[in-house]
RNA sequence: GGUCCGUUCGUCUAGGGGUUAGGACGCAUCCCUUUCACGGAUGAAACACGGGUUCGAUUCCCGUACGGACUACCA
């Protein structure tokens, strides 16, 4: 029989949350959904020096917007609660001591200063690897050394001290990755590791085997950078009994830099002029600002499918996923091993695709909100006109506007090299009459018609209406590129046309 | 340094003992078109290296190189 899947999201809340936590969330979600199971999100905030005031709203909020919220979660508890690790902290104790009893654990009164002199010895007797280790505890002060009356006592004296695992000095340990296979390591290079700290809160390393265990978690699918000390978490379940519950692993690759080497950071971003975080972070008491995705323009649904694919792939040819299908199509076997570069080209082409797909009055709405931002009233129809016109040319929703405000706005100039080339006498022949012929007309002034008087001036000045077209455009829109003329012509209408061409004929010097 | 993980076009990847090594982004060319873009078509572009195993290896094994992660009383 086979219980329910129950997956967890784990990030700790000490500043905005990265995009491979991003994503990491996302194959958490995407794992549950397809296993009709649960997606928990449990807050890691046991280095209280390291709280970030806001972190956990920005979690919260970050995965709102690209709809994988989970099932239980500080703000939507379950049974399992607390969610946060910090209100767990009156249970930890207990499990650590379980382990000192069972001899799997044991105290460690060293100083600071005494555990760098540690460091220091051994480093000078060329040990490989300095560290409290089975070897290097018998020379330090902890319950394995000290007597049980001075142990006792420095406990009774309140002497501040840590909980430590004892690793064996010798043993295989294995786990089977769910990306990775079997992987393999011996006990005699791994540490004593802390599990409770001198403060009372536990390490990462207990408390999320503690909180795993008591939430009924069946798969833990994290980042790559914890396969180092996967073995040790094996290691804890077995210490605790735990074995016949433990979790799968599943270890993500690296979310890594586009060019060079090395994990993808912030600074990254900065440098290459995109985003690494979901949405836009600002810490208030240091002022520290990042940039993020939502705000630069990138669609929820685009951006979530772009995300999927660093690092997944469906295994056929389709690219383009909504949350749904993702679902559907999702497999744990499908994740790469390899780290990713991140290429925001990608990114980009898939804003393209999702906004594309989108209609005529969705598309409309970005523009009416971008036009009132600059002081121009849109009504729905000739918005939905601007859309349709520029949707094939545009990457963000604020390029809507951009690309369509010329029909709406007075010229501000022409490009004058564009002018240099194309502006001639015979585009002021063209263009006067053009201008006279449609400033009387009372017809329906559409696409088609607009393009047959046009060649009707053309053929009354005898001149062949492609040589002058670039000028036409020009006189109209002020560039020499853009969307369909014609199309643009039946939105401006017959005056406004007509205007912009006067202004065109009073302003630009005839050089041929 | 040590431990662990990884390596198919520039990038994301499919594939897997015998294939013209497939797709996507980007790039180039052409078509469409009054322009730019969209769209369509085409093209350039990859199995890190060395040994095995095998009739045959890009695919399996072992090394090497390169890259990465970890190496805290941080997660």
């Amino acid at each position: 029989m086979s219980k329910e899947v129950r997956v967890r999201f784990a990030p700790s809340p000490t500043g905005p949350l990265h995009i491979g936590g991003v994503r990491t969330a996302l194959y958490n979600y995407l794992f549950a959904k397809k296993m009709g199971g649960k997606f928990l999100l449990r807050i890691e905030d046991t280095d209280q020096t390291r709280f970030v005031p806001g972190a956990e709203e920005y979690i919260k909020e970050s995965l709102e917007w690209l709809g994988i919220s989970p099932d239980e979660s500080p703000w939507n508890p379950g049974d399992c609660g607390p969610y946060r690790q910090s209100e767990r902290k009156p249970s930890y104790m207990q499990y650590a001591l379980d382990l000192v009893e069972k001899g799997h654990a044991y105290y460690a009164f060293d100083t600071a200063e005494e555990l760098e002199a540690m460091r220091e010895r051994l480093t000078a007797a060329r040990v490989v690897q300095p560290q409290y280790n089975s070897i290097s505890r018998t020379q330090m002060k902890n319950s394995l050394t000290l007597s049980e009356e001075e142990v006792k006592e420095r406990l009774a004296s309140g002497e501040p001290y840590v909980i430590r695992a004892k690793m064996p000095r010798k043993e295989e340990v294995r786990l089977n990755d769910m990306i990775r296979g079997w992987v393999m390591v011996h006990t005699s290079s791994l540490d004593d590791k802390v599990l409770m700290k001198s403060d009372g809160m536990p390490t990462y390393h207990l408390a999320n085997i503690v909180d795993d265990h008591l939430m009924g978690i069946t798969h833990v699918i994290r980042g790559e950078e914890w396969l180092p000390s996967a073995p040790l978490h094996v290691l804890l379940y077995k210490f605790f009994g735990w074995e016949d519950t433990m979790p799968q692993f599943a270890h993500l690759p690296l979310l890594l830099k586009p060019n060079g080497n090395g994990k993808l950071s912030k600074r990254d971003g900065d440098k290459l002029g995109f985003p690494v975080f979901p949405i836009n972070w600002e810490n208030q008491e240091t002022g520290e600002t990042a940039a993020g995705f939502r705000e630069q323009g990138y669609l929820d649904d685009a951006f979530l499918n772009f995300l999927a694919f660093l690092g997944w792939n469906p295994g056929d040819e389709r690219e383009i996923f909504s949350l749904e299908e993702l679902v559907e199509a999702f497999s744990m076997e499908r994740i790469g091993k390899s780290g990713t570069k991140f290429d925001i080209d990608k990114a980009k082409w898939y804003n393209e695709q999702y906004l594309r797909n989108k209609s005529d009055q969705e598309l409309a709405s970005y523009i009416k909100e971008d036009a009132g931002k600059d002081g121009v009233e849109l009504n729905q129809e000739v918005a939905e006109k601007a859309a349709a016109l520029v949707k094939g040319r545009v990457t963000f929703p604020a390029d809507l506007w951009k690309e369509s405000k010329f029909l709406f706005v007075p010229l501000t100039g022409f490009d004058m090299d564009v002018a240099a080339k194309k502006w001639n006498a015979d585009a002021v022949k063209v263009l006067t009459h053009y201008s006279k012929t449609i400033a009387g007309f009372t017809g329906t002034f559409d696409a088609e018609t607009a393009k047959a008087m046009l060649g009707a001036s053309a053929e009354a000045e005898e001149i062949k209406l492609g040589k002058v077209m670039q000028a036409v455009r020009l006189a109209v829109t002020g560039s020499g590129a853009g969307p369909d003329l014609m199309e643009v012509f039946a939105i401006l209408g017959t005056q406004e046309v007509s205007k912009r061409i006067q202004f065109a004929l009073d302003t630009l010097p005839v050089i041929a």
